[in-house]
DNA sequence: GATGAAACAGCCGAGCT
DNA sequence: AGCTCGGCTGTTTCATC
């Protein structure tokens, strides 16, 4: 489903979202035109998702960021997902195995507003908290491998 | 530091961080030249740290994610901090509070890459994984807020 | 997938507020 | 000092092979 040459557009592209298309062209040996079709493909069939710019959150005044663990019911969730995806503050949410089963990363200003949320969250479960002191692998895309599979 | 401009800019680049300069200036009701400077200036400033694409982990083979907690002595951080930012794949890797210190997001093709993966943690101490359903939240960026810091 | 042409966007200067 | 305008260069896209 993905060629070489496909994973490697990819790869340019997880680097450096802006990079012009004939400059793509010209690291994959294409013409501008075929490399913006495999483009259009890739969005197209989502593997490629969007573009993102990466910011720093403490330049931009978010101090605090944290995982914070929430045990949700199982018959909570219709009204939980709605209510997550909607919180300005949330960067990224996942359900996962385990007691607690959403596992949440969050950034606030300071701790003041961060209570304020896990004061929120206990409506829906007991939570537990944890800080990010320091962030030695910020989030970053990984290399799209041979075992790609056929769709 | 930052004006109402640049926080839109920001946001706009969050979403789609391929717009061109041109659609941009539209947006904020300036010229290009004009938002060509501020956008040099937020990089240079590091408040942009960079353009990324977002892939679809599970199209591109990696069916299993999976958040690590890991408990590293003080002292293995020297050793540990090199060795996990070049595993090819963590996606982030977090220092926090807490008895587990490390949090590590991963992707893997199947439980059985994750198990060597987490075998190899173990040399820095003890380990305790869980695997992700699903994802309610993708990882996103936040809107940049009015209490950014002045530098 | 390549080529060439036309439309478009980005860049650098000059002049203005 | 910073913005806008104009012309030049480079880039994207479309039609054709």
């Amino acid at each position: 489903m993905l060629d070489k040459i496909d994973r490697k557009l990819i790869e340019l592209l997880q680097s450096n979202a802006r990079i012009s298309i004939k400059r793509l062209a010209q690291e994959v040996f294409l013409s501008a035109p075929a490399v913006s079709a495999r483009l259009e493909r890739l969005e197209k069939l989502k593997i490629i998702t969007g573009y993102t710019a990466s910011v720093d959150y403490v330049k931009l005044g978010y101090h605090i960021m944290a995982f914070i663990n929430l045990e949700v019911a199982p018959s909570e969730k219709v009204v939980f997902y709605p209510f997550i995806q909607k919180c300005p503050n949330v960067i990224e949410c996942n359900c996962i195995t385990g007691n607690y089963s959403m596992l949440i990363k969050v950034a606030f200003p300071s701790t003041v507003e961060l209570d304020t949320f896990v004061g929120q969250l206990q409506q829906f479960g007991h939570t537990q908290t944890q800080i990010v002191f320091s962030t030695p692998v910020p989030h970053r895309g990984i290399k799209p491998a041979d075992y790609s599979e056929e769709q």
